[in-house]
DNA sequence: TTGCGTGCAAAGGTTTTGCATGGCA
DNA sequence: TGCCATGCAAAACCTTTGCACGCAA
């Protein structure tokens, strides 16, 4: 990185501190304000598209809106993917050699290469998955 | 369905007949003002949320707003996920048994349960992979 | 001085909402 | 008649863009 603003910084070191939260552009801008370090929102737009076409970020379109995650390099190997709990937004990052038998036979039997940075996988989390057994009745 | 209005009908039958491409509420409108069969915006976007809350459509947020695909109730078993190329948009159902051990590791090991149907991963086609190998060179 | 990043305000696009109207039970 | 779906217009919302300014090389 040849060279960095204090608002390029902030966006990130902001991201990062959240971690595994997701986070949306207007929360970023508001808590950057909170911390007196007030970067305007187009410019936090400007810099979570950098940080995402260089691969330090996860964006995830939901439905409020894009959501931006902090990635760690260390997690990007072909076996990590990421487990998106609908009941709770909450995003998980996890490892799993079980995954490789299933994408390779997707390469070989249907040329579809999967990329597990952009891979979500979508479900409820233990306690999230208790809680809507009571509340799922007749819909519609 | 115990009551179902001509604008419903309308928008089901226009996602069925375009099977395994995702329209936008836009598009969708414009197609049955064009067949005809006028239907508000405003309802279209309605009646999407009933279907998709019965489980008729898939919706799928994407960065240009959110698209609707119509979801065959015969494919919904647990092996059956979706499969979207970054490249063309298109969303495929494939059924896989290969996926099954995965699920079961998860359950088991994470304690989390995985919705098949809310469950996309993303990719690239043979035909968009190809396609990319040339245009992505050094960025950012 | 030059160029790029910034911030504000305005524009753009999608989706939702309010409200009067109309059709079906 | 009563209720619910409809359609228009307006609102709300998120995101991008234009443009003048300021900071760093």
């Amino acid at each position: 990185m040849p060279y960095t603003t204090k608002q390029q910084q902030a966006v990130l070191r902001c991201l990062s501190q959240r971690r595994s939260e997701p986070v949306s552009a207007l929360e970023l801008a508001e808590e950057l304000r909170r911390e007196g370090q007030a970067v305007g929102l187009s410019t936090v737009y400007r810099q979570l598209e950098k940080l995402e076409r260089a691969g330090h970020i996860h964006k995830v379109n939901t439905e409020e809106g894009a959501l931006y995650q902090y990635c760690d390099r260390q997690e990007q190997g072909r076996d990590c993917f990421l487990l998106k709990c609908e009941g709770c937004g909450r995003i998980l990052h996890l490892d799993c050699a079980q995954l490789k038998p299933f994408y390779d036979h997707l390469e070989r039997e249907h040329h579809f290469v999967i990329d597990p940075r952009a891979t979500m996988f979508s479900g409820l989390c233990q306690l999230c998955a208790a809680g809507r057994k009571e509340a799922s009745h007749g819909e519609q």
